[in-house]
DNA sequence: TATAGATTTCAGGAATTTCTGAAATTTGAG
DNA sequence: CTCAAATTTCAGAAATTCCTGAAATCTATA
């Protein structure tokens, strides 16, 4: 591995990290290198960084993309593919989320509306209803906050995650009618 | 598998997904299985559910237990161990973001505080250093702002969320001054 | 404390995933 | 269109992870 110690052991740990979800080790520490590294890279720059075959970076390459988590450049004059890590941090949190969205919720709330629908069969099938739709209701809640606060910028999002549970204290007062509610003493 | 329709097809459904994670099929089904099952389950209930041999069972529930996703019952006059998930879901959920928080960002956090600390050893590094402190940075305010809403009832939790991006409707008088600020014309 | 039931450990085989080098394909400059 | 550089594909080797049955350990109660 040809990196300076800083970036070695970053990329060690993010491969390690990478490994404890879907993500495989080579790729977690090519999106590393990507991820610290200034100017875009091509291929075999990584190769030469990771000691991984060409194919291998190759292949770990496309899973990225199709990720969506690396850009591909080009530079005048040569015609190799380079790529990078997006410089603003809150883009690959949102590329993120939105991927494992797409992959991992999405497709279990369409599958738990399926079994919604099936008849029950069986007489532990009622009680297995009640435990789908309540898991069903729950991801509805949970990705429809998400999508709601993907539609803020980033700055007003920054904003909201500083704010914290302090949010709560509007709660009692905005309740479920109105955003505004005048002040129970009116004085100016 | 000696199941239902409906629980074969949510298990397996699980176990798929539980594989995405770093969770392994086996694990994901027994989960599966105890989630939607009424009555807590002994070992060789889930044997006989699932068609695992006993042992790969006990490592199941014993990696389940490590992540405090199932509790242990005891039934009167049965000296075998049985096993539910909570009834309510929030908690689940809650002990899930922990368990993660705990094994995947808080370790990374600790890493990336120590690499902010190692001194700049090639030219590279400047660049790096700057890299690590913007995602130790990010990392902080979105484990700071779950902190903070975790400690919120299941109630207040779920209000907030439903109230989504709304909640930005009040960020503009909120702002970073106090909780409410008067509108800029003061018509009644 | 002896015993039978319950659970866990663990070595090695099975299954899956990852990685590689060689060959095939694609691409763009000339 | 041709050629060489760049990239991708893919079959099988290497590595890892998973699963099992047999043996060991634990535990409640008689």
């Amino acid at each position: 591995m040809n990196l300076s110690p800083l970036h070695q052991e970053f990329v060690l740990h993010f491969g390690e990290m990478g490994s404890r979800w879907g993500i495989n080790r080579t790729v977690g520490q090519i999106y590393a290198v990507l991820f610290l590294c200034e100017a875009p890279l091509n291929a075999d720059e990584i190769v030469e960084k990771l000691g991984f075959s060409r194919s291998n970076v190759s292949m770990g390459l496309k899973e990225l993309q199709a990720w969506s988590l690396v850009r591909l450049k080009h530079l005048p004059g040569d015609r190799r593919d380079y790529f990078t890590t997006p410089d603003d941090l809150w883009e690959i949190v949102r590329t993120l989320v939105n991927e494992r969205k797409k992959r991992e919720i999405d497709p279990t709330l369409t599958k738990l509306r399926e079994l919604q629908l099936q008849p029950p069969a069986a007489p532990e099938d009622d009680h297995a209803h009640a435990r789908i739709a309540e898991l069903a209701t729950l991801i509805e809640l949970l990705t429809g906050w998400y999508d709601d606060v993907n539609k803020l910028e980033t700055e007003r999002l920054v904003q909201l995650l500083t704010l914290g549970a302090a949010v709560q204290k509007f709660l009692d007062s905005a309740g479920k009618i109105t955003p505004f509610k005048k002040p129970k003493a009116a004085h100016s």
